[in-house]
DNA sequence: TACCCGTGGCT
DNA sequence: TAGCCAAGGGT
């Protein structure tokens, strides 16, 4: 069993990664300018580590420091946290936000007296299975309270390892996130984990902030692939904008020789107010436009245009693209030419454009481009 | 996988 | 000022 952990261990740290001067320099530093008296140091209880860091979750020391010490006053030990209605805890909690953390906190302390007897394991794998407890919280309190050995990687952490040793892309996907992983892991010191894991939190929060960072007096300046580039500013990488949403629609041209039928919008959404060409409403079929076969959107075409006269001609035009800022919308239009309309224009809310007004119209700007080419003879 | 969760401080 | 981000985890 040992070997196979071993070998695994191995395996997720590559040699080439490791380091001794790096924790060396982490550790001398902490022990000189680190942080030494926040309330949850000076402690190896599991319990106080263990509140903290789950209060410390995206959220800031400042923050953090009268909700711990409420919390310790009415619940100073796990058990009378677990015996705590729910209805209190939520109310401690209450301000501190995330507060499925303090659903899972409360879960948490009545598992670990019921598991464990009140007392929190020290390996982190078994930390982990905990509610509320994941892979880098799970190293800290291993790390504060028992001095097992091993990695976290939260903000910090991967703030001065990405300036560090140059780690290019953005530190939450997943393929940088596992490269920091593995030498969170390599950089590991043999002995004084609490003073590296803390030395490493008091960094990030202190020197290598994400804005102007304290370079002169960084133990870590030889070191450091952005202070040499001068890419500080540029490490880690911020966070890509989210891709855009698609959207899908099916829209019809309907066309009585130099006439277009159009419909106005609504005054809410997009395009809101302008007149465009008809579009589909039929909900499922207009979710999965883009998948559509076209007997379906040529039926659905047919059907509208029929209540306008008799049909002449249909056929699909390319499928269209326009980019929104908060989303693309691909359409795909219908083509139909009908004749002998019949007058249902005024009670469906429709009316007709001649299109070699498109120029002048209220119109979408893509729909506008379509209208022009249609009007100058071009082929579509 | 990408998104959601809350609040406060920062530039 | 309006994003952007902070001692992440759950889904």
């Amino acid at each position: 069993m040992k070997r196979v952990i071993r070998r695994e261990e191995a395996a997720a740290a590559p040699a080439e990664l490791r380091d001794p001067s790096f924790s060396a320099a982490v550790i001398a530093w902490q022990k000189k300018f680190g942080r030494h008296s926040l309330p949850w140091q000076q402690t190896r209880d599991a319990y106080r580590v263990w509140l903290s860091e789950i209060m410390l979750q995206q959220t800031q020391v400042t923050a953090v420091i009268p909700y711990y010490q409420r919390f310790l006053d009415r619940c100073p030990s796990v058990f009378d946290l677990a015996e705590a209605s729910n209805e209190e805890v939520m109310a401690l909690w209450s301000g501190l936000g995330y507060y499925t953390r303090a659903r899972n906190l409360h879960r948490c302390a009545k598992q670990v007296v019921e598991q464990y007897r009140g007392t929190f394991p020290s390996d982190p794998k078994l930390l982990q299975e905990l509610p509320g407890i994941g892979r880098s919280t799970a190293a800290a309190v291993a790390a504060f309270s028992y001095g097992t050995q091993a990695a976290i990687l939260d903000g910090n952490v991967k703030r001065v390892f990405a300036r560090v040793f140059g780690v290019e892309g953005y530190p939450g996907a997943k393929a940088v996130e596992d490269q920091l992983w593995l030498r969170a892991q390599a950089l590991l010191p043999e002995q004084d984990i609490e003073s590296y894991t803390q030395g490493l939190m008091d960094l990030g929060a202190t020197l290598c902030t994400r804005s102007s960072p304290a370079c002169q007096r960084c133990p870590l300046q030889t070191k450091c692939v952005a202070f040499r580039d001068h890419r500080t500013a540029e490490l880690p990488y911020k966070k890509p904008k989210t891709k855009i949403k698609e959207k899908h629609a099916l829209m019809f041209l309907v066309r009585h020789g130099d006439l277009v039928l159009l419909e106005k919008r609504p005054d809410s959404g997009i395009w809101g107010g302008l007149l465009s060409l008809p579009e589909y409403q039929g909900m499922q079929l207009s979710s999965d436009v883009a998948v559509l076969d076209e007997s379906k959107t040529f039926a659905a075409a047919k059907d509208f245009a029929a209540r306008y006269g008799e049909i002449k001609e249909i056929s699909a035009l390319p499928a269209m693209t326009h980019v929104f800022t908060h989303f693309r919308l691909e359409f795909k239009v219908i083509y139909v030419r009908i004749e002998n309309t019949r007058d249902s224009v005024q009670e469906s809310g429709a009316s007709w454009l001649d299109i070699h007004g498109s120029q002048q119209a209220a119109l979408p700007a893509p729909i506008k481009s379509l209208l022009i080419q249609l009007a100058t003879g071009l082929d579509l």
